[in-house]
DNA sequence: ATCAATTCAGAAATCGATTACATCCCCGTT
DNA sequence: AACGGGGATGTAATCGATTTCTGAATTGAT
């Protein structure tokens, strides 16, 4: 009876085999002392011998759940994002993954595809799973919808996009100078009619970019160009449909600014159908350096964002306010550079001549 | 004395307001009865309305990892993966994570970037956490790591690359033919020195595409030109050093085959670095429809994999695996398709003349 | 009206690891 | 020799939700 009892509890449970008291009892010895040979409490030496003897033969794994509901808290971090397939994201991924793991935590990842409803549903999720922390990029709908975590003394690193006024640590990068910096570039190669895609002005991002699109011809003593400003969602197709607007007009721009890596793409193909050339017919500067950019020709001038450093500044300002959670809030704001490439006539082509 | 116990213990238990106590006491009921009002047994009515408005009042949300611990099973995915960064494996857990999230579970993500070593570190971490199932893309170099959890009776699913003899359920693409139908579209445009940049043969896909490769020129009654099949790792670098090398030899290919997506890249890199036009100096097909492919000039043509697809699918084999996990062990391929863009000379290209 | 059957609420056991507390033993000191 | 202190071990409580078991109450049937 016992014994059918065992099997089917094992098979129930998952593939744990045994528990700490079958270690305990293999041993001779109590579970406490199981538990402090394997976490490092005092044991006698020979007492600490046998019990990772026992632990190693019956191939012991502490069972993280009971673990977790005795000390209250969970090892696992929570990435709350718009877009996993958007690389930039993937990237900053990537960075905390890497942090994350080095510290012993796991990632509980989620991707709520730039939908508010879905975000409040995995938000909820997150919190009850007990998550440790959170690392997040909002929607900026509705960011409201953070305040009980936040309440609930929840570690929280908000990245990339600022999320409204909430209080919480936040990592992004120099949005406004890297627009600047690119629309500077294109206005020192003489260009003036610069048209701008970028998305929904409600993002945090999206608005930065433009103010700095907007410096760039401020410092130049120039009108900003307002009706060269469209705005669209994040997405390629949304891209192509604008920049195909933009460039059958009477008075067509003569560069454009894609302000991310989608809308980047979704232009390249409406200059493409229209048989432009670059940077002849229309210059490109992106915003974002994916791994495309280089192999296409001409070369993508671009705003390089730093992804990977974003990922782990955040993934480490969130372990140390784990750590310590009365630290003040903190905002790190990475640099952006301007890569010259080719296509916007400078750079590497132009120097070939 | 209570109070600041009370406390202290909400702050550690990381915003945990209220347990089903506090809420069974407001409701002046049992802690069964709240249990089994909230998740459906038969209570009544009132009593369900108020528990249901205690809980609601309290903003009760039950500990996780004390339901986990009792229910001896997790409702949390594993999901390892040789490389975050590629897009291919970006989509499929996007396909992943649409279905794992609508069946109410979450998902933990792994990355062990092509290493052996993290790969086996992180697998036993997933296997600690007790996740309900696991689903994986090997490094393929050392398999027997993942028998321990296949002997523990933990449902996995592999994905994308075969994993040597485990007996796992499987979900992959037709390589074979879609790098067959690839070669023998660029034969049938007349080329006969076609190279091959492939990633190393102990990955299954690479195998596989390669016989596809050989296959095609079979077919045609051509002999296979060996020395054209360049071996590297799968990044963009190690494509772009196979392919500078190759196009530097005297009797260059006509033609390449990149297996991978990074591959391409890489490959694209090293032919506009030596000024050759595609497709007149050098044609090239891609594996793999990234989204940046048709943004190319000429636009790529290449082998498409559903990899959204490969993700869902793996996905409902893995939950359907947990509820029954007696059923046979079973293989899915997904079918590929060759995209013809205008990279090799034909279609659009061709069209337009 | 009485007894059986059925329903439903509550008390208590349970999951597995950790830890506060009690106990025991050994050693040193007076 | 007796007492005290310190270190190590075991016992049992604990974390919070679920579930079995028990007892009570209600319903229906005779």
């Amino acid at each position: 009876m016992p014994e059918s009892t065992r099997r089917r509890s094992r098979a129930s449970r998952g593939g744990q085999f045994c528990t700490i008291k079958d270690v305990a009892e293999r041993a001779g010895v109590s579970t406490a002392t199981v538990s402090r040979a394997l976490s490092g409490g005092s044991v006698r030496e020979d007492l600490k011998k046998r019990v990772i003897e026992a632990a190693q033969a019956l191939k012991f794994r502490p069972n993280r759940a009971a673990r977790n509901l005795r000390a209250g808290s969970t090892r696992t971090i929570g990435v709350l994002i718009p877009d996993i397939e958007n690389p930039f994201f993937t990237s900053v991924i990537c960075g905390i993954e890497e942090v994350v793991q080095a510290a012993g935590y796991s990632l509980l990842l989620a991707n709520f595809n730039e939908s508010p409803e879905r975000e409040r549903a995995l938000l909820a999720a997150f919190h009850a799973e007990g998550v440790a922390g959170l690392i997040f990029t909002a929607s900026c709908s509705l960011t409201s919808q953070y305040q009980p975590m936040i309440e609930a003394g929840i570690p929280m690193v908000a990245v990339s996009r600022l999320p409204g006024r909430l209080k919480v640590d936040q990592v992004t990068v120099a949005n406004e100078e890297g627009a600047r910096a690119a629309v500077a570039h294109l206005i020192g190669l003489g260009h003036k009619r610069i048209a701008m895609i970028n998305g929904p002005v409600s993002v945090s991002t999206a608005e930065e970019r433009q103010r700095g699109y907007e410096r760039a011809f401020l410092d130049a003593g120039l009108r900003v160009p307002e009706d060269l400003i469209v705005h669209c969602d994040f997405r390629q197709n949304a891209g192509f449909a604008a920049v195909s607007e933009l460039l059958e007009r009477s008075r067509r721009p003569t560069a454009i600014f894609a302000a991310s890596n989608l809308l980047t793409l979704g232009a390249l193909e409406a200059i493409h159908q229209l048989d432009l050339k670059i940077p002849e017919d229309v210059a490109i500067v992106g915003f974002d350096d994916m791994a495309w950019a280089k192999s296409l020709r001409p070369p993508l001038t671009t705003v390089a964002q730093p992804a990977l450093e974003v990922g782990r500044s955040a993934a480490r300002m969130l372990l140390e306010r784990i750590q310590q959670p009365d630290t003040p809030r903190r905002q790190v704001v990475l640099e952006t550079t301007l890569i010259v490439r080719a296509s916007c006539g400078a750079g590497h082509a132009s120097a070939k001549t």
